[in-house]
DNA sequence: CATGCTATCTTGTATTACAAAGTAGCAGTT
DNA sequence: AACTGCTACTTTGTAATACAAGATAGCATG
């Protein structure tokens, strides 16, 4: 039982989340991770998640160039990944108040 | 992405909940996982865990007789269970805190 | 030109939820 | 007695997936 048991099945949604938010590529979003408070969200993490999105029609990237550095792939989400993300968060408010309700309960 | 990805990392630690508010066996958490708000967790989820449980040493059972089927294997938390429990909650605490400021965050 | 930061991708491994199937005890009905 | 259905536990195989580790490469600064 870890930490990065317990992303399973999450971090594609928090992805989502983020590129919801706003274009980004794949090296800001492991920043913008942490800033959420994900502890070491690793690169061979977050790749192939972004990878499957896309083989799965929920986001669409580009290639532009960097004012400093190589080129970035930024992601947009597609009409399907809006649907994808409302429905993960759907997903996990059930989630979560289930677990809270067995952890919070007194007794 | 699917509801029992989510779950990963998350069963055991909701099991050690369950026991920890009161003995109980395999057949009956299942029971209780569906009145939490659990979707059909089956028992061929949470045999297995409850076995790595045992053999981690956070969890005894003993086999008891049941006034009508089959015996019951009940279930207790040991001391390293509680405080895995204990670690749990944190760990849960963290990772539901920050999925919430990026699911709920307006903007 | 060497070092370090930025940026992406690939391979292999470990973990784990679950479907499916099997075993078996007991109760009530036909 | 045989059948049906519920209770109760176990085992096997599969699919999903987070991550470590490593490879590749552009760019900037000293």
């Amino acid at each position: 039982m870890s930490s990065s048991q317990m992303l399973k099945g999450i971090l594609d949604g928090c992805l989502l989340g983020i590129i919801h938010k706003g274009e980004t590529y794949g090296y800001e979003m492991i920043e913008k991770l942490e800033i959420y408070g994900f502890r070491m969200v690793s690169e061979g993490s977050i790749y192939p998640v972004l990878m499957r999105l896309q083989k799965d029609g929920f986001v669409h990237s580009v290639m532009k160039e960097s004012p400093s550095g190589p080129k970035r792939k930024y992601y947009t989400l597609t009409p399907a990944g809006e649907e994808e993300y409302e429905q993960f968060k759907e997903r996990w408010e059930s989630l979560s108040h289930s677990v809270n309700r067995l952890v919070k309960e007194e007794n």
